[in-house]
DNA sequence: ATTATATGTGACAAGTTGTCATTAATCAAG
DNA sequence: CTTGATTAATGACAACTTGTCACATATAAT
């Protein structure tokens, strides 16, 4: 977490260092970007730079928790419009964050994001955004409040959650795909709607005498 | 691609700087290993290294390709021994391939690529690993020969090899998932047999009327 | 005006990578 | 053998990193 020193800077020279930053992590991923190249960009000694964060991670968790969208309200959202059936609700939720993140005027940040991100960080990461607890849903409602249930195979609220977690990470490998082969927001969009009908509907034919499974 | 002279070298040396550099990736990532102590661990000078390599991730390739279990062999094997059936042949590959993982000798070499594996990386060793042509698979059989389609909704070549493939992604996933949550291997069968079931069968619980979906 | 406290600074040690002129070993042919 | 030609090995080097730290400078509080 960048230091308190850090939130007391004024206003003109955080967006500088996050303007620096931001143009560093645009063109090349966590690993690649320097340090050194941040504090050129932004016009703060190298000193100072140590004293706001940790290390370049610290600052670019910073970023990914400052520019990642509340995906979580944008869910919960639209569960609620689509009267909770799962796989309208997630269709919409899905399309509609997925335009979100490779229309944004951040894209060279998120796509290198999205292909650079690994198991670790992305760990790492969600730990410091929980953490700061920014994106607590209003009323204290929870996304698994609006789901219909009854839909589900699933009987146990852990599954349900496992099973809302496991289609966010196919919608994150999809949009990595997206980024990766170049596709268009259409196509990424398609793609990921093709898998969550998979999952939701199953890719085997049942026969009628086994329809009990 | 290491060089023809890397090759050419004796058994002894190879071994040694094989050694030595498993030893440097077991306990670090592709960006935390160093090149100086690869050449340290295995008494090779700076120079020679590139000589052989282009830089550390040739070598890192060259060791995942070296040390990747052929996949599609067993992947084969499997479906061929429960007759095509989609869900059992894919469970049968995934317990084994879990356990081969998990059970290896490299496990600290594996659990660090599992960890940090990124798209890119994931994307770059794959180009390399298939235009080495290693893995071919016997009498030039292609594992979608081997899968009975009949059971399956998909009506095209194209959306098989899709959803084996990222079926594949998905065992990855919760491999990986298992590396970080420290589960047994029994565990991450069982969650990785469990995300089988959903996608085979649907998540979603279909009424008689609609079934024909 | 005088302490405290909080910020800003760049030179620095200790590390990294990739290169390259030089040296050493190996091989082929007269 | 000996002489060239090819192939391989070497470590010093420049050019970059990163994180630290003694010191300089603001700002606030008494």
């Amino acid at each position: 977490m960048p230091s308190q020193t850090f939130f007391n800077l004024s206003e003109e020279k955080k967006k500088r260092l996050i303007a620096g930053a931001m143009k560093e992590f645009s063109s090349k991923s966590l690993n690649d970007a320097s340090i050194s190249n941040i504090v050129k960009n932004s016009k703060i000694s190298r000193g100072s730079f140590y004293q706001y964060f940790e290390d370049k991670k610290d600052l670019y968790f910073y970023l990914i928790g400052k520019f990642r969208y509340n995906y979580r309200q944008l869910m919960f959202k639209c569960f609620q419009e689509e009267e909770g059936d799962f796989f309208k609700g997630y269709k919409a939720f899905g399309e509609k964050y997925i335009r979100l993140i490779m229309e944004s005027e951040k894209f060279g940040f998120f796509e290198n994001m999205y292909m650079h991100m690994n198991y670790q960080i992305n760990q790492e990461a969600r730990v410091d955004f929980d953490h700061a607890d920014h994106q607590k849903l209003p009323e204290g409602k929870r996304i698994i409040d609006v789901v219909d249930k009854s839909q589900l195979k699933m009987a146990t609220d852990k599954d349900i959650i496992d099973i809302l977690r496991y289609i966010l990470s196919m919608l994150n490998d999809t949009i990595m795909e997206g980024f990766w082969k170049e596709l268009s927001i259409t196509q990424t969009q398609e793609l990921f709607v093709k898998r969550l009908e998979w999952i939701t509907y199953g890719v085997k034919i049942i026969k009628e005498k086994e329809a009990s499974q």
